[in-house]
DNA sequence: TTTTTGACTAAAATATTAAAAAAGTCAGAA
DNA sequence: TTCTGACTTTTTTAATATTTTAGTCAAAAA
């Protein structure tokens, strides 16, 4: 890596720590460049500006995020397995990175064409994985089916559809305690095993 | 009915048009008077304040929605017909009321115990609607599973679930079109023949 | 040349206050 | 029992001043 990027990361990763502690929208640049012992111009070097930095903070946790899962992907075990444990792992990821939440920062971050841009590659790319696993259950004869990506997408919306009952029951901008992200991980496994068998039988 | 509950039905009524029409955050008290061509105290000689009112509303929705979703029930068909019917009950009564969506309307009327509880209540009758079909359909032999009201309740928040993503999608305060409704629809009931044959095999 | 900064400006969020609008009340009329 | 005009109280809204924060720039440090 090179010594641009170490600082670049290290910026993300100082935003990271005050976004998670305190929220986006409760931050500012000056914080960060506190917290790091640097000017604020120095932020500006590196980001355009604040939503840029977002975008990298963004990136950074998805990027940790999908390389975990992937190395918790284990393509010999059974399809529902393997989604279990996929489910765990974003329901981790979804408890300890919630304070990001970008509905709270900045008003309309998410009426952002590039932050909403790139959320959907990102959800693109979650369905791509998921499509991977439904494909190779397919080739393993677990499961049959007609359209993987189209499956796929309809299995990821699910689940995410399920964690924004759950926030929505929560109470709007609560931290949903660990009963209730445990009853959604429930609720996911649940699906899951039902979704699984209905791609088991084609009769 | 009664006379006193005739009149407050008109009340509810003429609240329904307006909400649909402006929103419930741009009714005031002296619009629906207004338009029914009676003072503001009358309404308040029926109802104690705008939110029982507006409970009133929902109340008043939610018993049509049922009416009409029990009167198009045909228990004799196939279980995924009868959810694929539900589903588009469901979703026309979403488009027509979607104005009503109390998000909108007084700030934090979401938090409201009173509000909370009768939405809660709802749900519940409709996650029993969704229980019935369930059990109806396992008596045919269509279907296998153990605890019906818990898979009725998954059912209802997977296509709750898929919804709220369709809105999400949309754009926070934007108005569905009819070509992203049709869309969650598809998905709801490409999720309901996945669901359905999950519930089949239990292999 | 690349990186960093103090001192700056421009834009946005916040607090303050006054004015307007809406919720809700009440004594009494129909 | 049902309804209303005239009222009070509470909330919104609008306007404005104040502070905070995003973002810039010329120049210093590495």
């Amino acid at each position: 890596m090179i010594v641009a990027d170490k600082k670049r990361e290290q910026i993300i990763d100082g935003a990271i720590k005050r976004f998670i502690h305190f929220g986006i929208g409760k931050t500012t640049m000056n914080d960060i460049a506190e917290d790091l012992s640097v000017s604020k111009p120095s932020l500006y070097y590196y980001f355009p500006d604040k939503k840029h930095l977002i975008l990298g903070v963004i990136e950074k946790v998805f990027n940790d995020f999908f390389e975990l899962i992937k190395k918790k992907h284990n393509p010999d075990l059974p399809v529902q397995e393997i989604l279990f444990n996929t489910i765990d792992v974003r329901n981790t990821f979804f408890q300890k990175y919630y304070m990001l939440r970008i509905t709270e920062g900045i008003p309309d971050l998410l009426n952002d064409e590039v932050i909403k841009g790139k959320l959907r590659t990102l959800k693109e790319s979650e369905k791509d994985f998921f499509a991977e696993i439904f494909s190779q259950a397919k080739a393993k004869g677990e499961i049959e089916h007609d359209d993987t990506t189209h499956v796929a997408e309809l299995y990821l919306e699910s689940l995410m559809g399920l964690s924004t009952m759950c926030i929505m029951e929560t109470g709007k901008d609560l931290f949903p305690d660990k009963k209730a992200l445990n009853k959604m991980t429930l609720k996911q496994k649940n699906l899951t095993t039902i979704f699984v068998r209905g791609l088991r039988c084609t009769d």
